[in-house]
RNA sequence: GCGGGUGUAGUUCAAUGGUAGAAUAUCAGCCUUCCAAGCUGAUUACGUGGGUUCGAUUCCCAUCACCCGCUCCA
């Protein structure tokens, strides 16, 4: 486990500007959170790699940015209008919530398509108790929409009640054929998306972790039925490595298999990448197997084909889909987890490090004088790098007190100008990790950090 | 949403029924030539709204937010 708690995390997220609370001069708003100027920058990195790697370096792929709001028949079709709508009970007795269908079905009776007074009145029937405490004293069934409802249009009707995407993925499979006329992809290929999701989670919490207002990561890979067992391995391993490169760490990744009893409408078999919080062992990364679930979903309730015709065998098929989906808040806090690192040194001295990979860091490197009379010219330096690189410079206080400040926002190197560089052209780099320091020639540094930013793995 | 806990500078902690101190951080000046130095000065806080009271940061109520459990998911 880890040395430090969430709260170490969420105080030097609020301390260095990489998250605050939402609203805060207002009191807060539940669960809502805010990017500060280095969030947005490391979780711009971290997109960055992830286009990089799922699209750019992959000729399979491409990628889309759909709307949030759509036609509301799209999620009827998707099965979230009515399915994710939790029917919820509480136990007048120990007060504890539970999901009155998961009840019923554990006696051993199918709750789907049953009515809310339907499934109350079987309950008392059949007198299920309370699994916990073993009463029977139920509160009648509430609903719990998990779709954030919004008004389009003047005036506020029933007819005009549109949501906000629980997923984006349902943006990928309405513009399947789409993409598969413009790209002129044939199967198998895949549709990509970043974008922010909202879900009227019951209870939000542990940071960013879960989040009422999220942004996924999301790909969507068609494929031919039977080749799917085949994609779902490849992009399992694909997801993993992709973590692997970014500078996750092999002992706090782990994959889980979900039980049958535990997938998804939609699913056929999904794995988890969870990741090892403070708070413990938390999903990061869903790699479900949809099936045609989706596709033909869409087909029945648009009227509109969504197969698929192979000209080298001639088949017709909807394809299946394998989905990839990660939690792009999760991951920002699961890298900061991953990267914290509080290292005691000789006398009692001791100094905080995100150990982040130089292509993630909010800065990749930081430029400073030795002296503030050298300003001028270290200044020079930080605009030529700034052309190329997210770098920043710093002229206040000590050069320990500086290095240390850098440790602690991730900056993996430090160009300290001194009264020599006057002379030889020479700059000191000092690297986070180690504090080890070299002398470089200053028209080698770009070459020197670009070389550092390409440390990723290569493509499965 | 339910049960329990918490709420004082950016952070960590004090004190008090008569409106608050410190450390650290931040900023300025002096000094300082490569890993949290020193000196001087400065900025900054009682979550919000009610009630009791001559007077509330302190007592009471409500509310908001956060933390720990129950539950759900990416």
């Amino acid at each position: 486990m880890y040395d430090f708690n969430m709260e170490s995390i969420v105080n030097l997220c609020k301390s260095r500007g990489f998250v605050f609370q939402g609203s805060e001069i207002y009191g807060g708003l539940a669960n809502s959170w805010d990017y500060g100027p280095l969030g947005v920058a490391l979780k711009n990195n971290i997109k960055n790699a992830w286009m990089k790697k799922f699209i750019q370096e992959c000729p399979l792929n491409s990628a889309i940015d759909s709307a949030i709001l759509m036609n509301p028949k799209v999620w009827e079709a998707s099965g979230h209008i009515g399915g994710f709508s939790d029917p919820l009970i509480d136990c007048k007795a120990c007060k504890r919530r539970f999901r009155a269908d998961k009840l019923i079905e554990e006696s051993g009776k199918m709750a789907a398509g049953m009515a809310n007074d339907e499934m109350f009145e079987y309950m008392n029937q059949h007198d299920i108790k309370c699994p916990e405490c073993g009463a029977g004293d139920f509160t009648e069934i509430r609903n719990f929409d998990l779709m954030f409802k919004t008004f389009q249009g003047v005036t506020e009707g029933k007819k005009d009640t549109i949501f906000l995407r629980p997923e984006t993925a349902q943006g990928m499979f309405v513009n399947f054929q789409n993409v598969s006329r413009t790209t002129r992809k044939r199967i198998p290929f895949g549709i990509g998306q970043i974008g922010k999701s909202f879900r009227n989670e019951i209870t939000p919490g542990n940071f960013v972790f879960r989040l009422r207002e999220f942004e996924q990561m999301e790909l969507e890979f068609f494929c031919e039925p039977g080749t799917d067992d085949h994609w779902f391995r490849y992009w399992r391993s694909f997801c993993f490595n992709f973590l692997i490169s970014i500078g996750f760490f092999e002992k706090n990744l782990q994959m889980r298999d979900h039980e049958s009893s535990e997938l998804s409408h939609y699913s056929k078999g999904t794995t988890d990448i969870e990741f090892l919080f403070p708070f413990g062992w938390g999903e990061l990364w869903g790699i479900a197997n949809r099936s045609d679930f989706d596709l033909s979903q869409h087909q029945h309730f648009s009227g509109k084909s969504m197969e698929y015709f192979d000209d080298k065998t001639g088949k017709k098929y909807i394809p299946y889909v394998i989905e990839p989906s990660v939690g792009l808040d999760r991951l920002f806090l699961a890298l900061i987890c991953n990267s914290y690192t509080v290292e005691n040194l000789e006398k009692k001295d001791s100094r905080t490090v995100l150990k982040f990979h130089p292509a993630l860091a909010p800065y990749v490197a930081c430029v400073m004088p030795l002296s503030k009379k050298l300003s001028e010219n270290s200044l020079k330096i930080r605009d030529f790098l700034l052309e190329n690189f997210a770098v920043s410079h710093d002229d206040l206080g000590s050069i320990g007190r500086r290095y240390r400040r850098q440790d602690e926002i991730g900056t993996p190197f430090c160009i300290t100008y001194d009264f020599e560089s006057e002379f030889d052209n020479k700059v000191t780099v000092r690297e986070r990790d180690t504090m080890l320091q070299q002398r470089l020639d200053i028209s080698n540094l770009k070459s020197y950090l670009q070389e550092n930013l390409n440390i990723m793995l290569k493509t499965p």
